[in-house]
DNA sequence: CACAAATTTGTCTTACTGACAATAATACAG
DNA sequence: CTGTATTATTGTCAGTAAGACAAATTTGTG
């Protein structure tokens, strides 16, 4: 049940007041590296440390709501440039110092970062590697910390089964850029040919230009195609990837 | 952030109240079925409606100890005896029609009921087959319709790899009633020797009695040797199981 | 003891993975 | 223009796991 049957002992009006609160753990790569957009706090408690961007959840609208508005409002992604997604609540009574504060947790994925905007509400908002956060190198407020560990397993484990990667390219990309995301958020290397070759058979990915004439592009060697991710269908892999445990490690270097 | 850095624009007193609850989706296989615990609304709004087992969480406990408070409570399940895991928050602004009320869902999974537990503050308590509230042939209270749905595909997802099988059957069980637990959750048929192959070369099982001298068990046929989850590894499997789309369907006879 | 039932083992084929070699297409230096 | 470096793509081959299915093992029962 949602609601007590005895009001009298379970009224809700007889506890004290609770705060629900989302907050987004907004995830790009940057110069070869998962990078998580963070925001300095303007005020107490924990002011001057870095924390998750998020707000609080408005009377008028659901969760999923206020994490796309708070998303926009704070780090000017469109909600629609980017994969959102719910994956827990934290709800320790004492995670925030001054009073009952229980948080919806979503993670973000998204190709480009509108260039960290400061201002809004935060002191500064900047790029952190996740790498510095997953070595403790930087401290975060509240509970934040546990909440950037589980974003972050989230969306490495939804890199095996579903075509988020293609989240963190545009909408068109090689299968080269596509093998980098991989590599950059598993930390790891990946064979170039057996990558390849999975792409390939999964039907769940379209080739765009068999040759792209692009004038950016790597400069040297043969041009690579552009893939794209069928609009219609579903985001599930043919065939999974599996991550191994202690492949490679490309920071050791 | 958690907290808002201008007070006065969004001072956490200035919002209507809020309240938090946890819905809790117990499963279980009884019958060769899996079946779900509702209790049946005893309280307006509702009332006489079959909704899952829930309730609110204290100002001094965090969602998980409210959860297995509510489950301990409402169906007698001893929280030490069962999974329980959190898998999202509904907070859509209307789904109660009282107040605000957002609520952070787990799901469990056990072996064995203590005999649906009337009395509490439920009017009743049973355990209903999933497949008739996937089929819609039971209507719930609150959006509890959608709570089940993502709480079974949650179980049915965690079957492929982990040893969350072993927590519908009893801390000693048979091969065949691990295949039976992936047959009725995934209602589907799997290839016994193939099944037991797999079982055996996964290092998270370890075999306890080589052949089982029960005074129960099948009456006929070879007696099956007893298994047990190691109890120090973790709970991923080695390889995972999949399920294939459309094997087979157990219900269409 | 023959037979039924359930467990367990074995066999064979196919699909996928990982390692690695070979080929293709381009830019650039000379 | 030619050769070389670089990147993309294709191919090969062996090892592993899965699915289909047959066979053998162990027990209860008539």
């Amino acid at each position: 049940m949602t609601l007590p049957e005895r009001p009298s002992e379970y009224d809700p009006r007889a506890f004290p007041p609770v705060a629900v609160t989302v907050d987004i753990a907004v995830m790009t790569i940057r110069s070869n590296d998962l990078q998580m957009l963070l925001i300095e706090r303007g005020e107490e408690p924990f002011r001057g440390t870095w924390a998750l961007p998020g707000g609080f959840v408005r009377p008028d609208e659901d969760p999923a709501g206020a994490a796309a508005r708070e998303l926009a409002e704070e780090t000017g992604v469109r909600p629609e440039s980017a994969h959102l997604e719910q994956f827990g609540s934290y709800g320790d009574p004492h995670r925030d110092p001054r009073m009952r504060v229980i948080t919806i947790a979503y993670w973000a994925v998204c190709s480009e970062l509108p260039t960290p905007l400061p201002g809004g509400d935060a002191a500064s908002a900047d790029l952190v590697p996740v790498s510095k956060l997953e070595s403790g190198g930087i401290s975060l407020a509240f509970d934040h910390a546990k909440i950037v560990r589980d974003a972050v397993e989230c969306v490495r484990a939804k890199l095996e089964t579903t075509t988020l990667a293609a989240r963190f390219c545009p909408t068109e990309f090689t299968i080269t850029d596509l093998r980098r995301v991989y590599e950059t958020v598993w930390n790891t290397t990946l064979d170039a040919g057996n990558f390849q070759r999975k792409i390939r058979y999964n039907s769940v990915f379209e080739l765009v230009r068999p040759r792209r004439s692009d004038q950016e592009a790597p400069l040297r060697g043969r041009p690579a195609s552009l893939w794209t991710v069928r609009a219609d269908a579903d985001p599930t892999l043919d065939t999974p990837f599996r991550r191994r445990p202690g492949i490679a490690d490309r920071h050791s270097a």
